[in-house]
RNA sequence: GGGGCGUUAGCUCAGUUGGUUAGAGCAGAGGACUCAUAAUCCUUUUGUCCUGGGUUCAAGUCCCAGACGCCCUACCA
């Protein structure tokens, strides 16, 4: 495929496999996902990248507790992260990685080699306040003496002893003016705003040097022994947000800057994150590409958390909502369009059954599928089962159809911001107004009357159904592929699945093209259902 | 403690650089229509725009104070 468009290069977070995904994991890589395909279809040369992140202690210990090897343990959670994406989800990444991919060593370790060659990684003991329960370390300020003196950490209270650990430094410090230089000259590197605001403002704060090696676990990707044989004789392994930030690297070559792939999708366009991870990705990772002279990334989508009925989720309320239990019970492309439509994306969301129930209903069962379906069975029925040829059109014609023609750029526009929520409100407002329009003209009467302005009014209809249908796709693959069907639209590309989605009636390049009179269509059968309620 | 964000109709939220009777969707009420998935269309009720001051000819929109809620304040991911 040739193109004349940029290639799109995005990522989800690796995630960490040490437990069963939940609707949170799936918010992320179903937004990406949509992102991806929407730029396919756009005839963008598109590369996406979800995967597992599995080093670390804690992973180490949970195999130690259910008696695996911490190799068993990272293939069989990361096959169950791999499984949502591909059987619950339908997510559409070309590569799924994980951190324990041979070639990721090879990056992780090319890096760690360029960050020393910049003189910005040294040996130097890590000191501080160490919770053995909490396994992670405080400093002086978050921690208080007891009425008997003991030293507790703040946040827990639980006992800190005064613990020193050998550990490779980043010389992050060296790093903070050229990071808010870069802030100041790229305004919209990290969004939402205000998350980014929190980010820039961390920075001004004063950024301290970064431990980025352990030796209290093996764990992980080893520190090149080369490099550290004169300095130590212990084993460091990466501390792991260096190995994981890496994977985006990775993903597309590294360290092969020569390749095809690198050259073509590196810097990548979007990472995409969860507000919980926004330090690690706005500041530790520019910073460890600076050092390594490697172009930044382009933008890091920051995306809020879900919360059941106003609640966190958390297993000890026992309201985490598995990826697969909403699937089933809504259907996939109604629990897509939902996350999406219901809320902004760097917002956080609260979700309800009713919510899920109100969208699947009001705006799909009700406002796409039944328009669909009242306008293509009056084609059936009325128009010789074939797209009829539309006569002169009248101002209500051209208002209805420039209000869908202008949905491409605005999706567009909203798209390249994340702003998932702003293109789909737009469209089903045009939704909206093709009803109106629909009942204003009452095709059923001209039926009786004049059918060449029936024809007109079902043609017209139908071409805004076209437009929608080619719009949805990314977000509903499956049931925007059945409304194309519907319309007899050429078979071509696979709803942004892949890069063959660029070109073709079903791609966005055939967007200002218009149904063609004379095509068969069928009698429709509902796309949309309404939403049954379990009985049991 | 320090910093930030939010508080607008029953619910979820829009409200641009301050400017005429404060909006949308959903829910509710009434009506219409029958092409359609009891769907669609039209009309319609409700707002001390958190509170109290202030600036201004004019404030949901700016300033000050307060209340309530949420978030950030580095090495578990």
């Amino acid at each position: 495929m040739t193109s004349s468009k940029p290639p799109f290069y995005i990522t989800t977070a690796i995630h960490y496999p040490n437990g069963e995904p939940h609707i949170g994991h799936a918010y992320e890589v179903i937004a990406s996902d949509v992102m991806a395909r929407f730029k396919r279809l756009d005839g963008h040369e598109t590369y996406f990248l979800t995967g597992t992140d599995e080093h670390g202690q804690k992973m180490q210990q949970t195999a130690q507790n259910l008696g695996l090897s911490t190799r068993e343990l990272a293939d069989r959670n990361a096959a169950v992260f791999q499984a949502m994406d591909d059987e619950v989800a339908g997510i559409s990444y070309d590569r799924f990685i994980r951190t324990t991919d041979e070639d990721h060593y090879a990056a992780s370790t090319a890096i760690w080699r360029r960050m020393v060659e910049a003189g910005d990684i040294y040996l130097d003991k890590y000191a501080g306040w160490y919770s053995v329960r909490d396994e992670r370390f405080y400093s002086e300020d978050e921690t208080e003496l007891d009425s008997a003196g003991e030293r507790l950490a703040s946040e827990t209270q639980t006992p800190v002893t005064w613990t020193e650990e050998e550990s490779y430094f980043f010389r992050l410090s060296k790093y903070q003016q050229p990071l808010l230089d870069f802030f100041r000259d790229n305004p919209s590197f990290g969004a939402p705003r205000s998350r980014f605001n929190e980010v820039i403002r961390f920075v001004e704060g004063g950024l301290e040097d970064l431990a980025i090696s352990r030796t209290t676990f093996d764990w992980g990707v080893p520190v090149p022994k080369d490099l550290t044989a004169d300095q130590t004789s212990l084993d460091h392994v990466m501390y792991v947000w260096v190995d994981a930030l890496t994977n985006y690297l990775t993903g597309v070559g590294f360290p092969d800057t020569e390749s095809e792939s690198f050259a073509k999708f590196w810097p990548a366009d979007v990472h995409v994150i969860g507000k919980d991870i926004s330090r690690f990705h706005c500041i530790f990772w520019p910073a460890f590409l600076m050092s390594a002279q490697i172009e930044l990334p382009k933008r890091v989508m920051i995306h809020g958390f879900l919360n059941n009925a106003g609640e966190k989720m958390s297993k000890s309320v026992g309201n985490v909502v598995a990826p697969a239990d909403w699937v089933a019970e809504y259907g996939l492309d109604a629990v897509r369009f939902f996350l999406l439509r219901e809320f902004p994306f760097g917002a956080d969301g609260s979700y309800t059954h009713e919510a899920v129930v109100g969208r699947k209903n009001s705006d799909l069962a009700n406002n796409l599928g039944n328009l669909a379906q009242r306008s293509l069975s009056m084609i059936a029925k009325n128009c010789e089962e074939k797209v009829p040829q539309p006569g002169e059109r009248t101002a209500a014609d051209r208002r209805i159809l420039a209000q869908a023609d202008e949905l491409l750029e605005i999706s567009r526009e909203a798209y390249d911001q994340q702003d998932f929520h702003r293109a789909l409100e737009r469209t089903w407002f045009v939704l909206g107004e093709a009803n109106a329009y629909f009942a204003e003209q009452e095709p059923w009467k001209l039926k009786k009357t004049d059918l060449s302005r029936m024809n007109t009014v079902l043609f017209v209809t139908a071409e805004v159904l076209r437009k929608v249908a080619l719009l949805a796709q990314p977000v509903m693959p499956e049931s925007a592929t059945q409304l194309l069907d519907a319309l007899n639209i050429e078979a071509g590309g696979d709803a942004g699945r892949t890069n063959a989605s660029g070109t073709g009636p079903r791609s966005f390049e055939a967007f200002h093209a218009e149904l063609v009179p004379g095509t068969l269509l069928a009698k429709p059968t509902p796309i949309f259902p309404r939403h049954e309620e379990k009985t049991d």
